[in-house]
DNA sequence: TGTGCACGCGCG
DNA sequence: AAAGCGCGCGTGCACA
């Protein structure tokens, strides 16, 4: 008996619910010979653990929809066959059929962080991300004038407008039953129609997609790009399943050290009128009760209520709401996400956006580990190796001004690099002659990361404390002292003004110039390349081996573990990894062990030994 | 109740 | 003419 086909609002597309023997049998046939596929999953919801419901395999026309905690030998199928798997975010995907397989090996929760990692690896391997691919060919966000990288907005887009948009149609559904649209997937019944239907239309769309931008990445010169994108999503993809061990104990007895900083500091905040820290009017209102002098405004025009604003009034309200602020901050964005986040398995598992920037940089999120503080040491203490390892942290030097001083051929800073000094203290010395004031090498460090960012003398200022005039004074004897880098800049952003509408990297990554800001260029050239590097630090270590050591990436830093008596020597063999040179400028990195948890090297010494 | 924007703040 | 780049994520607040 077959289960009837359900119609699709795609065109000449099926849906084909596989629940009796005859339907798997029906699926074989159609699968024969096939050398790519597209395969999408749904789970009951969008964290590590969310339990797996459907798996759906397509192509152009047809999708077989199977109900995933049914049908153990279609992952194993999947796992190792010898086609081609077309995913849109395929590490999702690899991480929701890894699991199964680690289910059906009878690994059961919590699931062993290598093998997990291993089963990730092999399916990401073969599969290609039409995501990823988008991204490639154009990597704006919507909110930066571009499409985004959804599924609907792609379709819309590659494929016609008037796409069916499968989310949407879901929570109308959703509706209908009476679940809460946060519930849906995981409460609608498997075999509901509707879900079913929309569940298939997603890989036949993005099996379309993909026939269309397949074609355009390697007309953009993007093939070799494109492969190197998918090595690095697949270490990236084993890294989450792996996850990082979370010292819960420690993580509670913070979170309660950060509620009594916090209640007390609100007490304080509350003497003066203020009830809510969080709320800049209240803090503005008794502020000027007190009267404070306010002068900085936000964008929408109410008073700046910031850190920098704050830190600067000398007055008990603004030093307790500074207090309150801080905990409450370190509270509930990091501590307790860690410990929600914590799987079964005592672990986070942050997933990775591999191209999440429109820079080509990664970032992670759930949690977003790369913006734990470094100077609350307690929270990334919280983060601890696997037994009898330690915390290997290996980042690059100076990455980004390597960079620029590589693309502007800047002779003198180059001489710098090469020379292995100390390149702010080098830049001081050109700009103040040799002998300058120790606190003049700070101020020659902003300039440079202003070059960078693009920044101007007012912002230079604010971040230093000096004057607007010596600010402008610096920036004027940074581009004499530098006179490449200033031409090459300024060259660049008229280039882009003329005829710009993209910048490429010496990869091929593509840099979309958005009128009316051609100055980020600048920027997006420089971050992009040092985006290149790191990446391929990361392809190169995975080519050495290593890649299961792998814990977390932060933009130019590595966190690593290694059995604890060779911590050592496993960081000189990843500096030696990362390190290369950039035309004549060397790049190098720097190792450190941190052991018994990611917060180690950021304590104060009398801690470190208690 | 859910959503989007403004603001703030952490990282590189 | 002048321009601080790139993220994730929490709270407050207005509005559907």
């Amino acid at each position: 008996m077959r289960t009837a086909p359900i119609s699709t609002p795609v065109d000449g597309a099926f849906v084909h619910p596989v629940r009796t023997d005859d339907d798997l049998a029906a699926f074989h046939r159609w699968m024969d010979c096939r050398h790519i596929i597209a395969v999408d999953t749904e789970t009951s919801g969008l964290s590590f653990q969310a339990e797996a419901r459907l798996i759906q395999v397509s192509d152009a026309t047809a999708a077989w929809v199977f109900d995933a905690q049914r049908h153990p030998l279609v992952v194993d199928e999947l796992a190792n066959g010898e086609f081609t798997m077309i995913c849109h975010n395929a590490a999702f995907d690899a991480i929701v059929l890894g699991r199964l397989l680690a289910d059906y090996h009878g690994e059961g929760l919590p699931y062993p962080p290598v093998v997990l990692g291993r089963e990730v690896e092999n399916l990401m391997s073969r599969m290609i991300d039409t995501q990823v691919l988008a991204h490639l060919v154009d990597p704006r966000p919507k909110e930066d004038g571009g499409r985004g990288h959804a599924l609907k907005v792609l379709a819309d887009h590659y494929l016609g407008a008037g796409s069916v948009d499968s989310q949407d149609a879901l929570k109308v559904r959703f509706r209908e039953l009476g679940i809460s649209a946060k519930d849906g997937f995981a409460e609608v019944p498997i075999w509901d129609e509707v879900y079913v239907r929309y569940s298939g239309v997603d890989p036949i769309l993005t099996f379309r997609l993909y026939e269309v931008l397949a074609p355009m990445v390697d007309e953009l010169g993007l093939t070799k790009l494109a492969a190197f994108e998918q090595e690095v999503a697949t270490v990236c993809a084993a890294m989450t399943a792996r996850g990082i061990r979370v010292d819960l104990d420690h993580a509670r007895a913070t979170l309660a050290h950060l509620a009594e900083e916090r209640v007390a500091a609100e007490r304080e905040a509350s003497i003066y009128g203020v009830h809510n820290v969080h709320s800049p009017a209240q803090v503005a209102e008794a502020l000027l009760v007190r009267g404070v002098e306010l002068t900085e405004r936000t964008e929408a025009g109410a008073w700046k209520m910031d850190k920098a604003v704050l830190s600067g009034i000398d007055d008990p309200v603004a030093r307790a709401v500074q207090k309150a602020k801080a905990a409450s901050k370190a509270a509930s964005s990091w501590i307790t996400p860690l410990i929600e986040q914590a799987e079964v398995d005592g672990r986070v598992h942050a997933r990775v956006r591999t191209v999440g920037a429109r820079t080509g940089r990664m970032s992670v999120h759930g949690p977003g580990l790369q913006q734990l503080p470094t100077t609350d040491w307690r929270v990334r203490r919280c983060l601890v190796p696997d037994e009898w390892q330690s915390i290997v942290l290996c980042d690059y030097n100076q990455l980004e001004p390597r960079v620029i001083a590589y693309l502007a051929d800047e002779q003198n800073l180059i001489t710098a690099f090469r020379d292995g000094v100390d390149v702010y203290s080098a830049i001081a010395e050109r700009l103040y002659g040799v002998g300058f004031p120790t606190e003049k090498r700070a101020l020659a460090k902003q300039a440079l990361l202003a070059k960078i960012y693009q920044a101007g003398p007012k912002r230079l200022a604010a971040q230093t404390g000096v004057t607007e005039v010596v600010a402008t004074q610096t920036m004027n004897a940074f581009d004499r002292a530098y006179p490449r880098l200033a031409r090459w800049s300024k060259r660049l952003i008229e280039t882009c003004k003329f005829n710009g509408q993209v910048v490429t990297t010496a990869s091929g990554r593509r840099l979309p110039v958005t009128r009316g800001t051609e100055y980020r260029a600048v920027n997006h050239l420089t971050q992009a390349t040092a985006a290149d590097i790191f990446k391929g630090s990361i392809v190169n270590l995975a080519r050495a081996g290593h890649a299961e050591r792998l814990l977390m990436v932060v933009h130019d830093e590595l966190v690593l573990q290694a059995d604890e008596q060779v911590a050592g020597e496993f960081g000189e063999i990843v500096t030696d990894v990362m390190s290369g040179v950039l035309g004549e400028v060397p790049i190098s990195a720097l190792a450190k062990v941190a052991g018994p948890s990611w917060g180690h090297p950021y304590m104060p010494v009398e801690f470190v030994n208690a």
